[in-house]
DNA sequence: GTGGTCTAGACCACC
DNA sequence: GTGGTCTAGACCACA
């Protein structure tokens, strides 16, 4: 799962997977998150890692921190974290994506074919 | 154009730059590309970071050396521009587009709107 | 061992040798190798050097890279470098042999003469 | 014939490739060796290039020069270029041949079914 | 501590 | 003039 290769930074992309879990539902508002030593076990990852990327979190204001209990996840959470990342897909992603579409003519087809699964998931 | 605090490293944006001309047909197959140490009097950059540039626009076969005369755009260049950029929008930036459309649950239309601009350019 | 006159590049002649330590076993798969720094000094060429010299042999997945951790041998990394010097040793060095052995009239017995060691080699 | 992206320099392979000629007897002792122009031009290359490949034939008494008619081939040539060539042969290629062929274990029959083309030649 | 990038400047071989 | 390699030293991000 943790790609030690990647352009992002570990502590970044560890971060990136939980704010997924957070919006998933897979951890709901108030459920403690990993401990910072069990997620560094867990992950085979330098616990110094772990911390900043909790850190970062809390400054987000994603997790907060009960000392000596652990972090949870904050009340606001989901909502932040949709409103960051459409901010991002609408003024960075999607237009990079339009840019290629264009650039490389790549069929319509091509695209639309991965959209429509997305049909039978709005139908759910 | 080239920006200097951008994720990407220097030499690789120029080496960007470069294909995008070579796209464009601002640079033609078997043009000259400027020397060494001229593109990097242009752009005010070290004349090893374009060295570097040119390095791996050769090992991709995008650009070819002539010993002692200088680098010229290779014959497959933008052909073989076309297909790396191709494998790396479907590989990597269409999933991850997917997902995070799945994700955030953004309404298909809002994404349909932007495509359908395309259906115009593929009509000429 | 590094020889700073060859006409190899010293990055190549550092890397051609971590390639035999591979085959050797003396750097066995999973091993770290020497950090970019403490290769370069032990050595004593620049850092720079050296990360040129790890840089292509990642390239080549020979080693890969664990970002703030070190580079390690990869698992395939005996069979990369077998296969790589196999196709140098048949398309290069073998018919510019055939060549000169032709063109210059030598006797096969000559050639054949320590041919026959690696007979026993064989049966061992 | 000439690779522009060769390690040997240009001028060293075309010196090469009249020593082959010669060698072969394509080219026998006392003809005219192309004109400086005249080469240059078949070649598609700078003249400077022919005239250094010239000048250090010259000086290797492969060739003489005699003003303001051309350069023609040496009455030793023959015997100088195998002479060198073999040295050459026996005491670089010959034992990095056997090197590899140990190191990489390649088989003794890959190597012997390109020799006994050479037992054809022999014959003739 | 690790890698990664860039600059500045030098030196070389080749065309 | 061209590319190519190396050094020395700086700065940064990441673990």
């Amino acid at each position: 799962m943790i790609e030690f290769k990647n352009s992002k930074g570990i502590f970044q992309q560890i971060g990136d997977n939980i704010c997924d879990r957070i919006l998933s539902g897979s951890l709901a508002v108030g459920d403690k998150v990993p401990s910072v030593r069990e997620q560094a076990a867990t992950l085979g990852v330098n616990h110094n890692t772990i911390m900043r990327t909790y850190s970062e979190l809390q400054r987000d204001e994603i997790i907060t921190n009960k000392r000596g209990i652990g972090y949870f996840v904050a009340k606001e959470a989901p909502s932040m974290i949709r409103e960051k990342r459409r901010a991002e897909f609408f003024e960075l992603s999607l237009p990079e994506i339009i840019k290629q579409v264009e650039l490389l003519e790549i069929k319509k087809s091509d695209v639309t074919e991965l959209l429509n699964k997305l049909n039978d998931n709005e139908n759910k």
